[in-house]
DNA sequence: TTGCTCCTCACGTCACGTGAGGTGGC
DNA sequence: TTGCTCCTCACGTCACGTGAGGTGGC
């Protein structure tokens, strides 16, 4: 009984009772947010003037807002909040969030994964600025570089970059790994590139993921302007100097696309990395 | 001039077009999107039939749509997206990538924060559950808990729960730690609590930003069933407790709410842990 | 009377999703 | 003719934000 007076004399307490513009500081929410909480049932003024309909609020309401915040920040649907809130026991509240703990798990990984993709993203771009020009052919220590590779591409009659491309697209889909990340097309050996370079035996990306790598090592690198699958005559140049420094291009070639439609207008001026391992 | 016939070759290469059912089927996109994005002008197909203004789409706009994809799980919005789309250089899109790896840091923390909040709000409302009877005294050895303190609520005539919680709302706000965290209120001792156990000396949230904590060590503990400020006869009986015990409470006291507004409805249900220091 | 706060519609916004109603090629 | 794909409106949805037009107390 004594109970009952107190929680009566607390609750109904009128002195404390806040307008919607003093809620609404307190709350660090517009005015307007509150009014459409009101509306959808989410969240209701602790008394409402009968005459005027003014939205009087009471001090511990700001808990209850605070925990619909953190609730609607991980998107969850008001609706949902609303319903649970209705309804709410230590146990539904507890299995809640128990819910709202993995799904928060998988959110932060899409962002380290989104972290990553613009990561590499910005290493290439500036590898590409900082690129010589096309005609510069060098030997270069590159380090290990993590990519994934895409399924071999049948070498039939026919077949051209955007058939072959579309099959990696497909599969990169399938495997979840990135066309968001830098592309590349691979060649088993340097003859093989000089003789179709317009046909990768393989794409790949530039993703950890896939558990591949191009090996650390000492390459023979040239460059290409132009679009995909074009390769100019630096397949021939690159050939021609290894020849002229004795350089023997005993591995795979790589053709890594710098810069491409994602921070290019006009394919053109697409710019890819040639690396052949020596 | 070889180039340019290169060029002209693959990228007009109508064989290798896509319907937008097949496109959007590559892209994980649905149709209604890029009809959307056509709309408002942020990817258009890279052709369209002049008589039934059908869409066909290349095989390399498969890129596009994949870094397109990236930015907006940014939340970047669509028309920010489809300006520096229009005339990107890889300048631009480097800027760009650099401003979003701190917004995504940004982003991070927020979501790092709500995972604290949940996971002690679990932790509470558990603790809540497994309470035992609210007329339950004993003493236990309790670990270190990390809270942060609001400032002294000034124990002048006629303050009551509400106003200093109020106070204690707009102070938590300015510091930024968290009303989305479990509240409490502290006595600095066993005879204040005793004396006027329903306005704490300070409220605390339980919250590690705060620096302060409620140290380990033994402590006489109980529970109240009742509204915030309400405790009923637990500060007399745990007093009591104390005395048949030969115990005595030399250090400060924590209330702290386990079960409140965010996991029950009714307010004469509320229960607060009670810990004196002893 | 002037300012301030509050109210209730109504409409706009963003990024689509969902039909409705119609066309076009096999 | 039947199925399938494609098209263009138009309207709905979600969580508000933004006036417009009006009230009420000092």
């Amino acid at each position: 009984m004594e109970m009952n007076i107190t929680k009566t004399k607390t609750f109904r307490n009128r002195d404390s009772l806040m307008s919607i513009k003093q809620f609404s500081e307190i709350c660090g929410l517009e005015q307007s947010t509150l009014r459409y909480w009101d509306d959808i049932g989410l969240f209701r003024p602790a008394y409402r003037n009968a005459e005027n309909s003014y939205r009087y609020y009471a001090p511990e309401q700001v808990v209850q807002v605070n925990f619909i915040k953190v609730l609607s920040n991980l998107n969850i649907p008001l609706k949902v909040i609303a319903n649970v809130g209705e309804k709410r026991t230590p146990e539904t509240i507890l299995k809640l969030m128990e819910q709202q703990e993995s799904r928060l798990d998988t959110e932060l990984n899409r962002l380290h994964e989104a972290y990553s993709t613009i990561h590499t993203l910005r290493n290439t771009i500036q590898q590409g600025i900082n690129a010589p020009d096309a005609d510069h052919i060098s030997v270069q220590a590159l380090g290990a570089l993590p990519i994934a590779f895409g399924s071999e591409n049948k070498n039939q009659e026919g077949q051209n970059f955007h058939q072959a491309f579309m099959q990696y697209s497909r599969h990169a889909k399938e495997i979840r790994t990135g066309l968001s990340k830098p592309i590349g097309g691979w060649f088993e050996s340097m003859q093989r590139f000089v003789e179709n370079p317009s046909l990768p035996s393989r794409f790949f990306s530039v993703d950890p993921r896939g558990g591949d790598q191009r090996a650390p090592g000492k390459y023979l690198v040239g460059y290409t302007q132009g679009y995909y699958g074009y390769q100019g005559d630096t397949p021939l140049r690159m050939a021609e100097y290894a020849r002229e420094h004795r350089i023997v291009p005993r591995g795979p070639v790589y053709v890594i696309y710098l810069l491409d439609e994602i921070s290019v207008k006009d394919p053109s001026n697409y710019l890819a990395q040639i690396c052949a391992a020596i």
